[in-house]
DNA sequence: CGCCTTATTGAACCCCATCAATATCTGTGG
DNA sequence: CCACAGATATTGATGGGGTTCAATAAGGCG
């Protein structure tokens, strides 16, 4: 009770909207103090998009970058005739866009309704400098998307569909709630951010083999949907061994 | 000439050994002073290895990190079958370790026979913290390797065989010479750092199947092959439209 | 040369893609 | 509330690209 009252003084410098923001806690805000907070809220705008917003295509150059707080963002990448993988998901309290300049193009597009924190893109890059910190952090979210980027190579290349099935439905279920520990936990329950189409662009397959997959899944009582998107999973640990783990 | 000069007497400082690395132009060690460089130096060793060597297998917290200075080391993943998945390159001169804990298991192989610039892990930690400089080349670097990770996973879900094949080859061509630039280039020959069963676990496929699309090729003129290794490609362009780039 | 590793080639099969039809969901307006 | 339309998902039939199994060939090194 008075370690609550602590905590709220300790806080009452720290910008009202990023008192309850994870980025501040997990996320690359974290690396900010309470003044640094104060002077860059100044310039900051909370955005929602509705699915399908496209928020960058990276040929073009960025202008804002911003965190993740709510919802889900894919990035994917196109061929000449159509062709698309995605490369990449990302959820609260992600940070997106991307620092530096990237040679492959990747388009970053709402999966679900989403919303996000937006910065300038001079404010973050004069903290870079000033704020050691800052860059640690997302040095260690790239090694973090660099895991799972590699995590779904091996999917990709070596996974039946089946197994490509039960991997990403382990894979969400890992990140949509982040408040349950998926090591303690033995059933899961979730909205699929993510259409068909998109399951199907994620896991290199048609939407006919994820649709055929899920059936599967659905009849051997690995998992139950609900009106196509709700997902209810009785044991995670059943599906983690069909997911080749 | 008188340029040439006043490089070397600038570069006096700076240890014999690293003055030739190319690590110390476009790799991690660029971001420290000569001053830094020769207090690092008096920890590092330079080791061969034979190719097929165990580098790291990332269950066991890395002892030491290193420069890539010559050869390539794959990084894979496997399951629990023995299905494997190549999920990375890394070329001279690539920093080879990784900081901060991953929960993904990759193990780094020597592909070829490698040289390797080792430095103790607390003499880079510690540097770390008192040179900006060269986490933001640590980011730089984890950056360009996940787009490498990306272009990699459009290739794996959604090219065909001879796609594959083609990326691959225009990959090495890409980097095995950092001394030709290939956006001038026409042509391009070099030794395949790779067997067969490496291309197989770098793509997806099987042994048979990248055989039988090598085949293909080269009965197709897009490529020429010596010895099984030695690669020539009379030309990039041709081999970039058939990757599907 | 002889042995072992690595690579090529062939034949049969199978998983997943493709094409096509039907079903379900979602939101809108009468 | 229901009807309707468009988007999204399921299910079926068929075919092909890549795997699998098997045999042969070529390269590398003592």
């Amino acid at each position: 009770m008075s370690d609550q009252k602590r905590l709220d003084i300790h806080n009452s410098s720290v910008p009202v909207l990023c008192q309850a923001c994870e980025a501040r806690h997990k996320g690359v805000c974290g690396a900010m103090t309470p003044d640094e907070l104060t002077r860059l809220s100044r310039h900051t705008t909370i955005r929602q998009h509705p699915a399908k917003t496209i928020l960058v295509t990276e040929e073009e150059p960025v202008k804002s970058y911003a965190n993740l707080l709510n919802g889900v963002v894919k990035l994917s990448k196109t061929m000449a005739d159509g062709r698309q993988q995605i490369v990449g998901l990302q959820f609260a309290p992600d940070f997106v866009g991307r620092p530096f300049h990237s040679e492959s193009q990747v388009c970053a597009e709402a999966a679900s309704n989403v919303t996000l924190c937006y910065f300038p893109k001079n404010a973050v890059e004069a903290m870079l400098k000033e704020q050691p910190e800052l860059e640690r952090r997302l040095l260690r979210q790239a090694l973090g998307e660099l895991d799972e980027a590699r995590d779904l190579m091996l999917t990709l290349g070596r996974k039946s569909a089946e197994e490509k099935l039960a991997s990403f439905l382990y894979l969400i279920a890992r990140h949509i709630d982040p408040t349950i520990d998926i090591r303690k936990a033995t059933e899961a329950t979730f909205d699929l951010p993510l259409t068909r189409t998109d399951i199907a662009d994620f896991l290199g397959l048609t939407i006919e083999t994820v649709s055929r997959q899920l059936t599967k899944m659905r009849k051997a009582d690995v998992i139950r949907v609900e009106n196509n998107r709700h997902i209810i999973i009785p044991s995670l640990s059943r599906l983690r061994e069909i997911s080749g783990n």
